[in-house]
DNA sequence: CTAGCGTAACTGAGATCACAGATGAGGGGC
DNA sequence: GCCCCTCATCTGTGATCTCAGTTACGCTAG
């Protein structure tokens, strides 16, 4: 008997561009990346490397690659004594941990962004953030997290810092999935729109400490709602795996 | 004509001890690991994946897979048309980028470590500070990088914060090769042990934000010191491989 | 209807092979 | 003496295969 499909989660991420300079293993690992950092994967899904490799219609081992890089940067772990990997299921600590380095980090990268910004990144940054908002208004959670990431990242990325930007993004990776699942809370795009319009608002005033404040904020709430994500989700989901 | 050896620093690390439930890869990324924070590699060394399987004793799969997690961790960079994977030479502004993310991080770490260190833990602390100590008075560069690990790595571990010190250490992974060139600076053991003692006295003392101004100097100090390391260094190395 | 067992399909891990491109040393022409 | 060309050897990349282990389905006995 063939065993069970769902291949759904890989629907939404085709075959791969041809070769354009780039490896098929850095191919592999972006759009993976990305998927995880937009939660197509839920907490608890398995990765497995025939299935992901005929999805991307390669051979395994640029997908093993990538699929061990993930697992360095803590998106995907192994599981079992089948040692299969599967998007990991957070545990309250795991989100406390991350939590703290994301205040720490993105309120640092936010800071140092400050100066890099000139009008034509405020106008992509805004852009950003009236997506997020109509995304919000009409409850597309897809486009509210890919304009989530966008926003911010478009904020840190003026730090110019490559190494910052990579440890933000792995942090990033390791909650997407869960925040995919934490925008259903009553009110998360409320509460998370207001810290995001208050930080466009200390962009545009320059106010470094107020873009820092709502920077935290905004990974406050948010972590406070994983929490709660968490403690509804985790038991049940770790419980029966289908 | 066979190419030049530079098998030197693979001398250090012999082959993998026989499995014991873990896979190759995960002890060739830890050996590799490992001997990159104590700076056993020099910036700008290339890493050969058949040079380093044979030297390993195992086939180029676990090793290329282990290596491949180094490029993501930062402590490897593809360089060349030729993909080769060489230790990377840091630039001034990824200096500045890991020093603010140390500083930010490893004072979080300390902080949180404070309630976490019992007696034992106090012990083993002092023991790698005075090893550390020892070696400054020699001038054993190997020991007083393995102890300044030690040192560190057991203060942060105390925080029982897996994920950040996961973070911490791919930090000390980028900065280990050019730390090892580092202690070769004029009066860098001495200035560093005075942060260290410090840090040793307010951890007995439990004094949080003492603790943390002496990490802080720590790693101000030692990115100083790299600095002027990398000025020295980086041009004739660059120029000149061998 | 349930409990237990056997087997087939699936899992990752590692080795090996083929391929295309780059590198660098050495020889030949100017 | 200097420059360019050539070729042997290196480089990573990707595909394929085998192996040992696990999982889960389905059958059979009670």
């Amino acid at each position: 008997m063939i065993r069970g499909s769902e291949s759904d989660s890989w629907s939404r991420l085709g075959p791969l561009t041809f070769d354009e300079g780039t490896t098929a293993q850095a191919q592999v690992y972006a759009r993976l990346r990305d998927a995880l950092i937009s939660g197509y994967f839920r907490p608890g899904e398995e990765i497995s490397l025939r299935r992901a490799s005929t999805a991307l219609g390669t051979s395994v081992t640029p997908v093993r690659e990538a699929l061990r890089q993930l697992e360095s940067d803590g998106g995907l772990e192994v599981f079992g004594g089948n040692r299969v990997l599967r998007v990991p299921v957070l545990s309250e600590a795991e989100l406390i941990d991350i939590r703290d380095i994301r205040i720490n980090l993105e309120s640092l990268a936010a800071a140092q962004a400050l100066d890099g910004i000139g009008p034509s990144q405020m106008r992509l940054i805004s852009n950003a953030c009236a997506v997020m908002q109509r995304a919000a208004d009409t409850g597309d959670a897809d486009l509210y997290l890919e304009s989530n990431w966008r926003f911010h990242s478009l904020i840190y990325r003026a730090a110019a810092r490559p190494i910052l930007m990579g440890v933000i993004e792995r942090m990033w990776l390791r909650v997407g999935p869960l925040i995919r699942l934490a925008v259903t809370a009553p009110n998360h795009f409320g509460r998370s729109m207001e810290s995001h319009r208050a930080a466009e608002l200390a962009l545009r005033k320059r106010d470094a400490s107020a873009l820092q404040a709502a920077i935290i904020r905004d990974i406050s709430d948010a972590a406070s709602d994983l929490g709660r994500t968490l403690c509804d989700y985790g038991p049940a989901k770790v419980a029966g795996k289908a």
